[in-house]
RNA sequence: GGGGGGUUGGCCGAGUGGUUGAAGGCAGCAGUCUUGAAAACUGCAGUGGGCUUAGCCCACCGGGGGUUCGAAUCCCUCACCCCUCGCCA
């Protein structure tokens, strides 16, 4: 959410970042609304000021003129409660269009319509050479009887994963490995429920718009989580921080449930896209102060870099381009791994900065310096997520045997095994 | 799941339906005192919004709704917290 007086006074960055973010959101009439909302709310204040003078009257007068006051004090009530009803649609009205309104872009943004016109920063790591024919991941689970995508399917339907083995203990190592690697840098771990309630989605952004990709609770007023972004969000909602609490910064493991509407056929096959997943993220909360959180962001960007670094995976860096950035974000770069199989990066690590615009949704605020209360900014990371940094690190480290070679880092996670599997081969 | 008790300002805590935006305390800020600090004393001090902006007005006592001329105070409802009985990994 922005600040309505911004959004007034600069009407015209707004309508921009709108367009290039290319949303569906008619800026002309929220700022029609907020005009007509201030002068509805200017009769009525004006009228439970007479209501409240009034009102303060009837203890002090006598007997004879109280009844004069009552009915006049009744008259107001009257007059008032039929202009409350518009009042306060008025005021929804213009919640749900301010809820609807982007961050503006940060410069650097290069502007676009879609994840085609992100632009790569750079490239990292050495593309992996096999002197034999490598397998696809999906292949690689089966050699080694790590998956039974027809069993799982017929318990959990599509879109759902199951590992068998010591895939399980990969799974375990990769998400304890970043978790140490976080906290040893100094982020909090957090272990979170990825049972929510709705609002929580509106605070992270995620409402409304994204309705469809979450899984609701029957009978609660729950649903799950896409990833913990959303209650670390909202963990603070409502608070007032002192300046000495912040930065916050935290590694939030958690599940994550995704419906995937509007995905259908789309990477069906595999670890890439599925239902439920689990995910390390990383989530700062700081002062509001751009030059602050861009230093965040560069580090925990580092840190992602840094994880796949250790895990001995390539990866590329790409800046998201202004149409494939999402509405409350100020800057964002996706980390892409390679994923040998199909010669070409795919997104595992997702960074963004969305300066004061969650805060605002979930009214987080701290006293600065000079005990002004003032919305903080945030940003995430991902950290980890699994199974689908299982692709990558599957295929990069098949070896010709068909066992999987396990990266120096990664081995006391594993209790120092420096491969996984059988020779099969 | 049953029963009982709670939710008030940054924190603690009082509050009889009528100048209560809310006593008191702590923390905070400014000052007096002091070589300095502490203590003591004095004063300031909630958040958001509007306007004809040295000021005035409106809203806010967990959320929402209601009763009333008037609600922190009465009623309904939802959420959360605590206690207790039962069940349970």
């Amino acid at each position: 959410m922005l600040d309505l007086k911004f959004i007034r006074e600069n009407a015209g960055a707004v309508r921009h970042a709108i367009q290039v973010k290319g949303m569906d959101l008619d800026l002309d009439e929220l700022l029609a609304l907020d005009h007509e909302l201030l002068g509805l709310r200017q009769r009525v204040e004006a009228m439970q000021a007479e209501r409240n003078a009034n009102a303060k009257l009837v203890p002090k007068a006598t007997a004879d003129e109280r009844p004069t006051l009552i009915v006049k004090g009744k008259e107001l009530g009257e007059e008032l409660r039929a202009l409350e009803p518009a009042l306060r649609a008025h005021e929804e009205q213009l919640r749900q269009l301010l809820l609807r309104v982007p961050n503006i872009p940060h410069v650097s943004v290069p502007v676009g319509k879609d994840d085609s016109e992100n632009v790569e920063l750079r490239r990292e790591g050495v593309l992996p050479e096999f002197a034999f024919k490598p397998l696809d991941h999906v292949e690689l689970l089966e050699l080694q009887g790590w998956s039974d995508p027809e069993r799982v399917a017929q318990v959990s339907g599509s879109r759902s994963y199951l590992l068998k083995g010591e895939a399980v203990l990969l799974e375990l190592a990769v998400q304890m490995f970043a978790l140490d690697f976080l906290s040893v840098r100094g982020f909090t771990p957090l272990s979170t429920s990825a049972l929510v309630r709705p609002e929580t989605f509106v605070g992270s952004g995620h409402f409304p718009g994204g309705e469809d990709q979450v899984y609701k609770i029957e009978g609660d007023e729950l649903m799950l989580a896409g990833t913990s972004e959303v209650p670390v969000n909202s963990l603070y909602a409502g608070e007032q921080l002192p300046l000495t609490a912040l930065p916050m910064t935290f590694a939030a493991i958690s599940a994550a449930f995704r419906s995937e509407a509007g995905s259908a056929g789309r990477d069906v096959r595999g670890l890439i896209r599925v239902h439920e997943f689990r995910k390390v993220e990383q989530y700062v909360l700081c002062r509001a102060d751009e030059t602050e959180a861009l230093v965040w962001f560069g580090k925990i960007l580092q840190n992602a870099e840094d994880l796949l670094t250790a895990l001995e995976l390539p990866y590329r860096v790409v800046q998201n381009c202004t149409g494939d950035m999402g509405a409350g974000k100020v800057l964002m770069y996706d980390l892409e791994s390679w994923v040998p199989s199909e010669g070409l990066y795919r997104e595992t690590h997702s960074c963004s900065y969305l300066g004061d615009w969650q805060a605002r949704r979930t009214n987080l605020r701290y006293r600065d310096e000079d005990g002004k209360l003032t919305y903080a900014h945030t940003l995430n990371n991902t950290g980890i997520a699994t199974p689908r940094i299982l692709v990558p690190f599957l295929e990069n480290h098949q070896q010709a045997d068909g066992t999987i070679r396990v990266p120096e880092a990664l081995q006391p996670y594993l209790a120092g095994k420096i491969s996984l599997g059988k020779p099969v081969r």
